[in-house]
DNA sequence: ATTCGGACCTGAAAGC
DNA sequence: TGCTTTCAGGTCCGAA
């Protein structure tokens, strides 16, 4: 479910809740959440401060004053809630943290259990992560440079995390709407002033989603259960058979390996450079 | 070296 | 109506 502006969306509604709250107990339901650790380390939490919130790329970070980190990721429908302790469970919250003189607690729901929490001394978090740079931090040189012995599908690469940290399928056919660029189009054949224009529809397309709260379209919602409104601005995605609002021709979909891309087939499409 | 399909899960929506 | 199939904001792994 969330890419880079839905976790954003989350770390902006969370930390000034979380920051300063002590840690005094958590509890799974679901023990598989809890990748890559045991419930021990967890328990060097209790009686410890949260000092900080940070996002990368889509993974979600909590560090705590004693130089350890909650790691979490929400892969396709997980939600971090903040929501006051007496709000009724429903099967599909798997973790809870609480929190000293709070009357809210912290939790993790997942529908489809993909998500995973662990916890790792707060220097170490970054390197297991192995993430490409933040899209609105990278400046266009760093990034005409990310290119340098690339290969395959534009999209592919948009979508690839060692690349790029954040972006997801949402996004990654909004962005190349925005930059009139195929999502087939091999990497190779980009030319100079593509870059740039990509550039520009990265950091446009990611800033506007995040003004807007991110997307929901099933799942998402922020850390006080409310959803976002970038729906609403969508261009492509979702939007099969509907007219392109550039240029008034239908919007096609292609289907790789049970994911889509949607794009404008007249937009998006210039000359004959490898696309098939 | 890339790309594709399947696996991990559940539930909503579409199809018949 | 009810049963079956398809599909989903992610990522990893192994096979073509």
């Amino acid at each position: 479910m969330p890419e880079l502006p839905e976790v954003e969306t989350i770390i902006r509604s969370l930390s000034s809740k979380l920051i300063g709250l002590e840690g005094s107990s958590f509890n799974f339901f679901f023990p598989g959440l809890l990748k890559n650790n045991d419930q021990d380390i967890l328990q060097k939490l209790k009686g410890k401060k949260v000092i900080h919130l940070r996002r990368r790329g889509k993974w979600i970070l909590i560090d705590f004053e004693n130089n350890l980190s909650l790691v979490c990721h929400l892969k396709m429908t997980g939600q971090l809630l903040f929501i006051p302790s007496e709000r009724p469970l429903d099967k599909h919250t798997h973790f809870i943290l609480s929190f000293k003189d709070s009357r809210y607690e912290l939790r993790f729901r997942d529908v489809r259990k993909f998500g995973s929490i662990s916890c790792y001394p707060t220097p170490e978090v970054l390197k297991f992560l192995n993430l490409g740079p933040e899209p609105l931090r990278v400046s266009f040189s760093h990034f005409r440079k990310l290119f340098q012995g690339r290969r395959g599908r534009l999209k592919n690469l948009l979508l690839n995390q060692s690349f790029l940290a954040g972006i997801g399928n949402i996004y990654a056919d909004e962005i190349l709407f925005e930059a009139k660029l195929h999502p087939g189009l091999p990497v190779s054949l980009l030319e100079e002033e593509e870059f740039l224009r990509l550039w520009k529809a990265i950091r446009f397309i990611l800033r506007m989603a995040i003004e807007y709260r991110g997307t929901s379209i099933r799942d998402f919602r922020d850390a006080e259960g409310q959803e976002g409104d970038f729906r609403n601005r969508l261009r492509v995605y979702g939007k099969e058979s509907e007219l392109c609002s550039r240029c008034g021709e239908e919007i096609e979909r292609l289907r790789k390996g049970g994911r889509s891309s949607f794009f404008c087939p007249q937009c998006q499409v210039e000359k004959n450079r490898g696309i098939d």
